[in-house]
DNA sequence: TATTGTTATACTCTATAACTATA
DNA sequence: TATAGTTATAGAGTATAACAATA
């Protein structure tokens, strides 16, 4: 995958910048109990009465991946499911106060591992880094191609 | 995974550009019928007389996944296994004419793929994004936390 | 004893398909 | 008919363990 470290292109840079700093994310996060997909949900639960399929829609995650996500912030007391006022068929994910304090914390173990890296680099390099990946996000890179959906035997 | 829209943080920016990216790059491989994996084999194999343990450790493969991968080369005639001259346990990946010809293709692929995205981008946007992800990796970013081996069970 | 390459397969992750209940 | 959430499980990807040949 990595190319030769004599000749680092864009691929080798990002990949290499994107894995290291997910991995130390990963593990910030697991020091408070936490998966980066529950700390995801957490900060978007906070804000407002938000569906599970609200929250796979802002999380870009599959519905199934959800529940599990759901699953876990439960049994860890940080979330409940309950029952949309306006759709019988909807479950809204509502913090517990163990919850919302845990949202806070994460939200600053996360700003904390951006911080570090960022603050690693002069100022001029952190807001230039920012801003060209911004703009790829925005123009060039905006649209993934998509892979062929694959096909699946029916169950049984 | 990803935040809202709204505050886009460098581990949002860094996914996202390194999964589009990487979307691109596959896609645009897999129309010579390469995989990025069997590239980063065939521009190491060219260089110089490399075995199969020397490519998995450049291209940070298990030798596992460099037995499937060559065998895949092999399929495709592009590369054949021989014994090494010093080491008979060893085996020196030699690219066949084909092989020669798609490690220079497969390179232009990829540069054409990284040319186009850095394109898109101000002239000094595209020269500081390359240098401060240059400064992450070799600095901030060099070494993955890593994380603590699967026990496994004993085969049978 | 250690290492190269191989095979077999265990494990993780993700998402499809099918289902229930509602809309 | 379509959608929200759930369950079960298929499939891809990866890496561990064990092994044969050689160092």
């Amino acid at each position: 995958m990595a190319p030769s470290r004599a000749e680092p292109d864009l691929s080798f840079l990002l990949d290499r910048t994107s894995h290291v700093l997910r991995t130390r994310m990963a593990a910030a996060l697991a020091e408070i109990g936490l998966t980066a997909r529950m700390h995801c949900v957490l900060v978007h639960a906070i804000e407002e009465e938000r569906t599970q399929a609200q929250l796979a829609e802002l999380g870009d995650m599959d519905k199934t991946t959800m529940v599990v996500t759901v699953d876990a912030l439960e049994e860890a007391g940080l979330a409940e499911r309950r029952p949309s006022s306006v759709d019988r068929r909807a479950r809204i994910i509502a913090l517990t106060e163990k919850g919302r304090e845990m949202a806070r914390r994460s939200q600053e173990v996360v700003d904390g591992v951006h911080r570090a890296a960022l603050g690693s680099l002069p100022a001029e390099d952190a807001k230039a880094l920012l801003q060209a990946l911004d703009r790829l996000v925005e123009g060039h890179l905006s649209t993934p191609v998509e892979a062929p959906p694959v096909a699946r035997r029916a169950r049984q």
